[in-house]
DNA sequence: GCATTCAGATTACAAATGTAATCGCAAACT
DNA sequence: AGTTTGCGATTACATTTGTAATCTGAATGC
């Protein structure tokens, strides 16, 4: 075999999520580690989803080598193998390069002109901005 | 026929828009009218594609109701029906909903932890915070 | 010990996507 | 006018995604 899946230059997690996969590796990352079922109870309900989806949707991620399992009993316990904060990374700045061609300015500019911006995120940003000039 | 494609309650252009889609649309958001050779002139090389496979992005597009067409002699001319900052914000909203629960302050958090901010956006964001001070 | 149950594994199947090749027809050339 | 050619339209086909149903084998309950 030819030494495939699950890993590659920048570590675990090379990997594209769904949209469904996602809702699952958030149940995951909210609490782990958690058994099918868990992770249905989770979210089966909001998303009108059976065990059967998520269990193929936890199998999936365990093959694209994002989550990692371990035996309890007769069951699995799932347990991502990414950090959130580096999908949330990864996401972030694959959506400034496709649509900000990289500048990070426009996305705010953007997200300011669309009402996206509350009160409290602005005083948040700005708070940021002075702790970074530090 | 039951009234369907190409238009929904927010106007024209929710259908989703793939990222092969996508490059189409970034070609003729840049210039438009074009035709379907100047779109493949505009892409292909970089993407590896041939002709036909801008043909197929352009009738995907053109069914997804994004994509005005108007002949021109023999050939269609291809002109976007939404605007790129309309999809823009849509796409940012989307992420900022599945990511950051809809807050876009830890959004730019996350971008100045990924050093994904430049000197340059920052000093662009603090004017813009100026500006809507005002 | 044997039937039931409950896990994960395997298979299913339609829609969307990526990436074309072919068809059919009208315009253009000769 | 007949032939070529250059278009959009139609068809193709593998992969990924969404959403399950079924299968298989081990644990559990009698």
């Amino acid at each position: 075999m030819t030494a495939k899946a699950s890993s590659d230059a920048n570590g675990v997690g090379a990997e594209r999520i769904s949209d469904a996969e996602h809702a699952v590796m958030e149940a995951l990352w909210r609490k782990s580690p958690q058994t099918a079922v868990e992770v249905c109870d989770a979210v089966c309900k909001e998303r009108g989803w059976s065990i059967p989806t998520v269990k193929t949707l936890l199998s999936r991620l365990v093959n694209k080598g994002v989550l990692a399992t371990e035996p309890d009993g007769r069951r699995f316990l799932y347990t991502p193998r990414i950090k959130r904060s580096d999908y949330v990374g990864t996401e972030s700045k694959r959506l400034v390069e496709r649509l900000f061609g990289g500048r990070a300015a426009p996305l705010f500019a953007q997200l300011a002109e669309n009402e996206a911006l509350t009160p409290d995120d602005i005083a948040e940003i700005e708070r940021l901005l002075q702790e970074m000039k530090k």
